[in-house]
RNA sequence: UGUCCUGUGGUGUAACUGGCAACACGUCUGAUUUUGGUUCAGAAGAGUCCAGGUUCGAGCCCUGGCGGGACAACCA
């Protein structure tokens, strides 16, 4: 699968864990050697990129071991969930280019089943109805380093069990009066198997099942069987899952007397730097407005990535390259960026455009000669073709490509010094002008009639060639820059107490609102990504229209000047 | 002073039943270049958390430490 993953001397790929592991059941017949997974999220948020690493690992296992892959929604709390989630996620699963077998699933189709397995849990003894407060029952469950006693309740007969769930289920309660406990052990050393609970009454109206119940099964009630009666032979889930193992496994073992059943494997969830990754967080900065919704192009959603430019094969891409194993750590926002760069390098066509604009008058140039130069789309890909670009004698060009007293290694046009306007001609600075503070207004240049296209006749070389816009033919374009939105590494893992709040970007967005670009770009649409030549890749934003065009950077391109410049 | 998981270049992931620690990103050179992009060529950077042990040979096996993480929601 991982496409980094170097062969061995025989020439087989390696494989991570969890294909090992599948390999091994495979070859001992597990499960008729088949394989079926499933992405199971719970609909109350947005998708972000550590979901889709869950996404791409467990569709792409199932592709390539000759199976299938489930979507189903792990919707048991009604009173945190919205089919506007079910819908964002359907929506970005499919974006990522993946086809979940059949219909998407949900636990509430099992709402049924589970509750026929409770019965059945009470009937062998194993489920009891308690009466504990919340305040009792931490008190009675025990610390990771102490034993749990045994709640009073946990030893009421058989029927009155039965009788006491099945009014729990009818609403006889309020919310809080009975629960539903697995009669396990208080005294294990693992807190989940302190007698869990199994159901809690909650009058909640659920957004598929309405009120038709006011008892709803927990996770781990709830997970395990969901996997059982879709027939999943492989769940994969992150490591904080990895002590609810035991349990998983213990309502399997209740369920179940043949040898099907599904197996629970974890893997260290994706942290990034420069962001967060929690669904409350992210919650949290949509509610307070900290960021414009939860597909602001900041924000590290599936639909943030996609209106910031994104593409699916570059997230995909970024999936394999980061891998997938036990231990956590943070991966570098640098392999994100590097993944859409090699992308886009590919694919996106060039253009020119000028972000902070600045004049550069030919003074030798015809004011109403009408020309156009020819300009190559995509040099990475000759099928895209070229395009004619409107010429004239007053242009823009970009302000940080002139310096009126250079320092040695700029090569970019400064007084005396001659450069190529992309694909235009040569031109050399005659002279400046100025406003009454001083400020640079405008370069005057005077051009080479024989650098035609950007070729100089005699052989003369320039260091530099920079890209420029006709003035009276640009089209004037807001483009919003973003940059991380989060100043340190890692926001949440602060030691010092501070909440993530305060290490904010203050500076993530900047909006550029006189942008010049080429007319070719009216001609774009929604969504559609280009390389602003020198400047970096940028995409057409969902607020553009045709009197406001609006971009959203992407990435900059690799910048070996600014790195020369910080010198 | 519990249980479980986990320690490999700056980062992430590899190394089949023990056999010269590899790949990617990042960094640094140089070449090419009508994008200070791309591409190409090359370099630096770890001796595998520590200490013992087994072995001809240990990142892999054993013992003991140390570091990091998870677990005490009527959340998932």
């Amino acid at each position: 699968m991982a496409e980094n993953n170097t062969e061995n001397k025989e020439g087989k790929k390696s494989l991570n864990f969890i294909e090992s592991f599948i390999e091994q059941d495979i070859k001992e017949g597990k499960n008729g050697g088949k394989v079926h997974t499933r992405f199971p999220p719970e609909p109350n948020g947005y998708l972000h990129i550590g979901h889709a690493k869950s996404i791409c690992l467990n569709f792409g296992i199932a592709e390539n071991y000759h199976g299938l892959c489930n979507l189903r929604f792990d919707d048991t709390n009604p009173v945190k969930e919205d089919t506007e989630y079910v819908d964002s996620i359907k929506e970005d699963v499919k974006w990522l280019g993946f086809n979940w077998a059949g219909e998407p699933h949900f636990a509430s189709d099992y709402f049924d089943q589970l509750y026929e397995f409770a019965v059945k849990l009470i009937k062998k003894g194993k489920a009891y109805v308690c009466e504990q407060s919340p305040e009792q029952m931490r008190e009675y469950k025990g610390s990771p380093t102490e034993p749990g006693k045994e709640s009073p309740w946990r030893n009421r007969l058989v029927e009155e069990n039965l009788d006491l769930f099945l009014r729990m289920k009818n609403g006889e309660f309020e919310d809080g009066k009975y629960l539903l406990r697995a009669k396990i052990d208080m005294a294990s050393p693992n807190m989940h198997m302190r007698d869990p609970i199994l159901y809690r009454i909650k009058h909640a109206e659920h957004h598929r099942t309405g009120n038709k119940w006011c008892i709803y099964p927990m996770y781990d009630f709830a997970h395990g069987q969901s996997d059982f009666f879709e027939g999943i032979t492989h769940s994969l889930c992150t490591l904080e899952f990895e002590v609810h193992r035991p349990l998983y496994n213990w309502f399997l073992d209740q369920l179940t007397e043949d040898d099907y059943r599904p197996r629970q494997i974890e893997f260290a969830r994706l942290n990034l730097t420069y962001t967060i990754m929690s669904k409350r967080k992210l919650l949290q900065l949509v509610q307070e407005k900290r960021v414009s919704g939860w597909d602001d192009p900041r924000m590290p959603t599936i639909s943030g990535l996609r209106r910031r430019g994104y593409t699916p094969e570059s997230i995909r891409n970024f999936s394999e390259k980061i891998g997938v194993a036990k231990r956590d750590g943070f991966i570098n926002v640098a392999l994100l960026e590097h993944s859409i760069r090699e992308d886009l390098n590919k694919r996106a066509n060039r253009v020119m455009g000028v972000l902070d604009p600045l004049k550069l008058v030919i003074t030798n140039y015809d004011a109403i000669a009408d020309e156009y130069v020819n300009a190559v789309n995509n040099p990475e890909d000759e099928s895209k073709g070229t395009r004619k670009v409107p010429f004239s004698n007053e242009l823009y060009i970009e302000r940080e490509d002139f310096m009126e007293n250079p320092p040695k290694k700029f090569f970019r046009l400064s007084p005396g010094i001659e450069v190529r306007l992309r694909y235009a001609y040569f031109v050399k600075c005659n002279s400046v002008v100025k406003d009454a503070e001083g400020n640079i207004t405008e370069i005057h240049c005077t051009y080479d009639p024989e650098s035609k296209g950007g070729k100089s006749p005699d052989g003369r070389k320039v260091k530099a060639t920079l890209h420029w816009v006709s003035a009276k033919h640009a089209i004037n374009t807001e483009v919003r820059l973003y940059e991380r939105l989060f100043n340190i590494e890692d926001p949440s893992g602060d030691k010092s107490g501070k909440d993530f709040l305060e290490f904010l970007n203050e500076d993530s967005l900047e909006v550029i609102s006189n942008a010049k670009l080429e007319p070719v770009i009216l001609e774009a649409k929604a969504g559609e990504q280009f390389q602003f030549e020198r400047k970096g890749y940028y995409c057409v934003d969902k607020d553009s229209t045709s009197n406001n065009p609006v971009f959203n950077r992407t990435v900059t391109l690799k910048d070996s000047w600014e790195k020369v410049k910080g010198q």
